[in-house]
DNA sequence: GACAAATAGTTGTAAAGGCAACTATACTGG
DNA sequence: CCAGTATAGTTGCCTTTACAACTATTTGTC
């Protein structure tokens, strides 16, 4: 009934692949959070917010764009947003085109936090992919990870 | 009309990488957490622990084992077992060689349970995965992630 | 135009998980 | 052996998030 570790660990490669998958973006995510909240006072969804902004437009998006953004129900998303307001970091302005849609833009507090937090993030991303991938691994990897998430 | 990823701003190729990295993984999961539990009534989190069950040697792991191997706060950990422990899919079992530790192991039901999951998550595998990525990608893939998951 | 269906966002409720404090057991140096 | 420290696991308390139900608005159809 038991099986073998290293005959058949559960069998499937791709549930191997998957499983790794899990695995390295659970330690990852969570290293990266606890260095982000001890340094800058920042947790990591907000954090993830804030990037999405500046990489918008105008620095705005609509709820429902930065809930897909970061993979959040819309419901989580509305309590997330209401946390970055009342931290000073973002400010929801009403949508004249749309009047259920909301837009969501960075404050002056918001993208200096970001600016800030961005200083951790890098600093991580050094010791952890840069020291472990190199330069042409890290695209290869950008590559795959883009395929994967195509359409999900 | 928002998201220009390569015109991005906060444009470092690293924390692109990092951001994808989480993103795929978050789709990814939800995904399969929805599909495993709309057809299985299986959380992904139990499943992550009967697949590492599996894996185990005699089928059994303790607990600080566990944890570490779900990416999961001991105290996390604790609770999460008492849930399969109430659903009959492990049991835990003491340690004749240390009275702090505890193993967990799986039931008949535990591993019957794993196997109608692990039918449901390879055909989401060869949707999700193998539909995108060749063999030779996600060896690839696989390699990588090993890479980076490194001492993490 | 009016009604049905789709869409944007919020809210009630509940579950899951983290951290810190705690208990119990094991190890280590004197 | 004993004190001090390290380790295994559990519990209290809290935050975060999901899901489903709900309101408000828009769009599509006739």
């Amino acid at each position: 009934m038991t099986i073998q570790p290293s005959a058949c660990p559960s069998g499937d490669e791709k549930v191997e692949l998957f499983g790794l998958l899990l695995e390295t973006n659970a330690r990852l995510a969570r290293t990266l959070g606890l260095e982000l909240e001890a340094e800058c006072d920042l947790p990591l969804a907000w954090f993830e917010v804030l990037l999405q902004l500046r990489r918008a437009s105008e620095s705005r998006l609509k709820m429902n764009q930065i809930a897909d953004a970061i993979v959040h129900s819309t419901g989580g998303t509305t309590r997330l947003i209401d946390r970055l307001v009342e931290a000073g970091l973002v400010v929801r302005e009403s949508c004249p085109s749309d009047r259920r849609a909301i837009y969501v833009a960075m404050t002056n507090a918001g993208d200096a936090k970001l600016d800030e937090a961005l200083g951790v993030h890098l600093s991580y991303l050094d010791k952890n992919l840069a020291g472990r991938l190199s330069a042409t691994e890290r695209t290869t990897l950008a590559g795959l990870l883009v395929k994967l998430n195509a359409s999900a």
